[in-house]
DNA sequence: CTCCCGATAT
DNA sequence: ATATCAGGAG
């Protein structure tokens, strides 16, 4: 075991510590509300997701729901997360995906997650880990972000750092993971300003007190 | 690489 | 007032 494991190790253990609690950010209550409450996430913060979802969950229960209605009323639903139109075009597709392909339900299979409408790499990793406990990584801004300050990577490409960061850990700390650096990222290592002073793992930051993103 | 867009920190 | 935040599609 090479010592750049050994120092991942060392730094996924302290985050452990500092959030037992790790979970998604995101409300939900299943794999189709986290499907679409991760789909409303893109270029928005899960905060103002979760705004927007409390309302909507109880409006919208089936795929049917979203397609049933007209766009304009959609978008009115969700438009506060942002590109409503384009989400609101995203979820109605990708509802009409579900039905026709897999009679309403939500594929537990990352691939087929990846093609529907409006799901990226990124969506298709946080549906598949954490409603279907299928082992992933979801590489957000966050990820992105602290895998650069860390030293894990040198990229802002999201594929190459979700494979380098499965090379690096262990496939039962894959899902968990993300929600660590997710955690971090959004309380300590904030993107407009990161705290350094306050940060557990600042021993292992090849960036402590940089405020600014490597590349 | 550009477009999609509101919310919020500074 | 405005720079920055936050993913996917074409």
């Amino acid at each position: 075991m090479n010592s750049e494991v050994k120092r991942a190790g060392k730094i996924f253990q302290i985050l452990k510590e500092e959030y037992p609690n790790a979970k998604p950010a995101l409300n939900y209550k299943s794999p189709f509300e986290l499907l679409i409450a991760t789909i409303l996430s893109a270029q928005c913060t899960d905060e103002r997701v979760n705004i927007v979802t409390e309302k909507l969950f109880k409006k919208y229960k089936k795929p049917e729901d979203y397609i049933k209605v007209k766009n304009e009323e959609l978008e009115k639903d969700i438009f506060s997360t942002g590109f409503y139109k384009q989400k609101a075009k995203s979820i109605k597709n990708c509802c009409s995906e579900l039905i026709k392909k897999y009679e309403g339900k939500v594929p537990a299979d990352f691939q087929a997650l990846t093609k529907l409408p409006g799901v990226g790499r990124k969506t298709a990793s946080v549906v598949a880990g954490n409603a279907f406990g299928i082992p992933s990584i979801a590489v957000d801004t966050h990820v992105v972000r602290l895998s650069n300050l860390l030293g894990f990577v040198d990229s802002n490409d999201p594929k190459k750092i979700e494979i380098k960061l499965k090379e690096l850990l262990p496939e039962e700390l894959w899902i968990v993971s993300s929600h660590l650096l997710m955690n971090h990222g959004r309380k300590v290592c904030i993107a407009r300003r990161p705290r350094c002073e306050e940060c557990i793992i600042l021993n292992y930051c090849p960036s402590k007190y940089k405020n600014k993103v490597v590349k």
